[in-house]
DNA sequence: GTAGTATATGCGTATGAGTGCATATCTCAT
DNA sequence: ATGAGATATGCACTCATACGCATATACTAC
């Protein structure tokens, strides 16, 4: 069938937008809850949220809720080798200020 | 800057579409005229024309002109490796019945 | 020149994606 | 139960994109 080409375009799609890139990448140095990826995108939370939300359906990234913070991974490893394929290696974890999560707390 | 991620989702988006994702795959079996992509793609030659003109102002793909057919060849490796990784790797070229280009007739 | 074939371009339209904003939901603490 | 912080959802608006179609251009043969 000529829909594999479908398929492959819909993860080619959710790549194809700078603020889910950013997501993406910081998301596969480590998971991240949602004011983490706040802080660094510097957009306001709704925003992230519905990227997050576009990504969950896919797929791509699963949610793990701990309290009041909600921490998102990547999953797929497709997605994975494509960053990889495109950004270079995975950077460092940065802590941005801002953040009130306990991960970013302990400095 | 942070616009390495609005770099690299440009490239992204142009794969991000079946037909496009197609014409690329075919392209990295071999270069082809736009009838020859005209009968694999199924769809009106303007139709195919546009799509190249996309990836040809992107920089993916070059044309070069032999008589009345214009021969497309990818010339990204980083879209050759994008499609290595999501498609495998790349397929027998095919000879589709309609088109009229020289390469193709020589059955 | 004309005719015919291959390809490119321009334009109109409709559908969907991106984004902002208000608000709802969940959780914990008091 | 009330309040506060973290996250999610719903809705509306705008703008880009995909697509179809008519037409223009480029080349060849006669």
């Amino acid at each position: 069938m000529g829909d594999r080409y479908e398929q492959a375009s819909e993860v080619f799609h959710l790549l194809s937008h700078p603020a889910r890139l950013q997501i993406l990448d910081e998301l596969r140095r480590d998971s991240a809850c949602v004011c983490h990826l706040e802080a660094v995108l510097d957009r306001p939370q709704a925003y992230v949220s519905q990227q997050l939300r576009v990504l969950r359906e896919a797929g791509v990234v699963s949610d793990e809720r701990d309290g009041l913070f909600v921490y998102y991974h990547l999953v797929d490893e497709e997605v994975e080798r494509l960053l990889g394929e495109t950004l270079g290696p995975a950077g460092e974890r940065r802590e941005p200020a801002g953040c009130p999560c306990p991960r970013c707390q302990a400095e």
